[in-house]
DNA sequence: GTGGTCTAGACCACG
DNA sequence: GTGGTCTAGACCACC
């Protein structure tokens, strides 16, 4: 699991990180039980403070995509997978569907929006042989 | 020029508001010249506050889309269309292009990516003859 | 709206205020719309860190409890009495039936568990006439 | 004796298991002199760590309820069962209390609130002929 | 004025 | 060692 967060985006830290354990769940790098870092330990690799990466945590519980069991650990969910795809599938048709929406009212052409998804999907086409 | 907003959105009004206004400068909605609603007009019918507009006008004045003439109200700049279609692409596409990896990252299909853009562009087909 | 919170029990601070949010809801005495205090202002009323109040406004608000408006206030959410009357009601018989299961197993005799709650509920009686 | 802990609840572990030794000695399921698991047999039992159950016996062993002599192991103490009932009784009354107060805050009726009080109380009917 | 976020550092209970 | 909570105080953006 490698977490790579950008404290200059305007996403707060807090939602970088939690939308990549998301992500990671929902692509099946995270399995059902596998523990994750510890607080401080996320923390301190990620250089923030640690109440960060336990609101993170906390708010990963609420989603029902943590356990955690205070004394020894957050863990991945049973059924997990299935509400991360779900989520986050459909935050990223949202942002694809608004951002098409924008190009169109700004007047972008159609082959231009879609010669852009395809250059950026294009090294990743190695995924699905 | 409709303008609509909606203020449950995480953006804030003020940027929504303004980005309404450059797509339509760069798609050419709004020509050079033309003159925009006054600041407490705009704010009645969006039912926001004036401040906010005043706000989005100034930030546009700085960005060269906008020239406001004191007591006789703001005005489409010349060679805004230019700025306007620069800024709001180059939004569009980091945009799409951010989508696209978060999907690829929580390990959506290619092909469904881009049927959901293709789906999202297939009603607005009928602008390109 | 009185709140009274009570930092010596177990239960968070946070959890106390958000719990009797949620009850209020429920019972109709704060309606859908409707505006709480400011975060700050009700933090200085019961004497708590600013913090605190807003992890619970942020708790309850991914609830659907609250709408809350960056900028001008929290009020409640549409829907929010169905979405309290079901969290409250299930957690108090979930408590009533958790103590009655405890008095059981200590050996509490039935009837003394059935008149300590009757004579809590006595003082309530005027309320339904 | 049967033990039954649930490592997902809010309370502690400890404390469920000292809840659990407190009821059956206050019921009488477990007599003054009788001598109760080795900490690592109970440990070994219930699948956790054995520094929880010497907790427990020594928090115990404060109350009044055991006596641990050692090197041969923990016994019902003298007049424990007197401790046990004093406290347990209390301690679900209280809990009762302050479910019922809740309930009446929520805006539960009070026929809801007794009803589900007896029907959590009806599997138990038989105890008292 | 409003809420949102982050940092810093403390304390507690559990294991 | 672990996470949970709270306090304190700072900064930001929005209205």
């Amino acid at each position: 699991m490698r977490l790579a967060i950008d404290p200059r985006l305007a996403t707060p830290i807090s939602e970088q990180i939690a939308e990549q354990i998301r992500f990671a769940v929902a692509d099946g790098r995270l399995a059902a039980g596998e523990r994750l870092p510890s607080v401080r330990g996320l923390a301190k690799d990620l250089l923030v403070n640690p109440n960060t990466v336990a609101k993170v945590y906390r708010d990963l519980e609420r989603e029902g995509v943590l356990r955690t069991k205070p004394g020894s650990g957050a863990f991945v969910a049973d059924g997990s997978a299935e509400i991360c795809r779900e989520r986050s599938f459909a935050a990223v048709k949202a942002a694809l569907r608004l951002a098409v929406e924008k190009g169109v009212a700004a007047g972008l052409e159609p082959q231009e929006i879609e010669r852009t998804v395809a250059e950026c999907l294009g090294p990743h086409a190695a995924r699905v042989p």
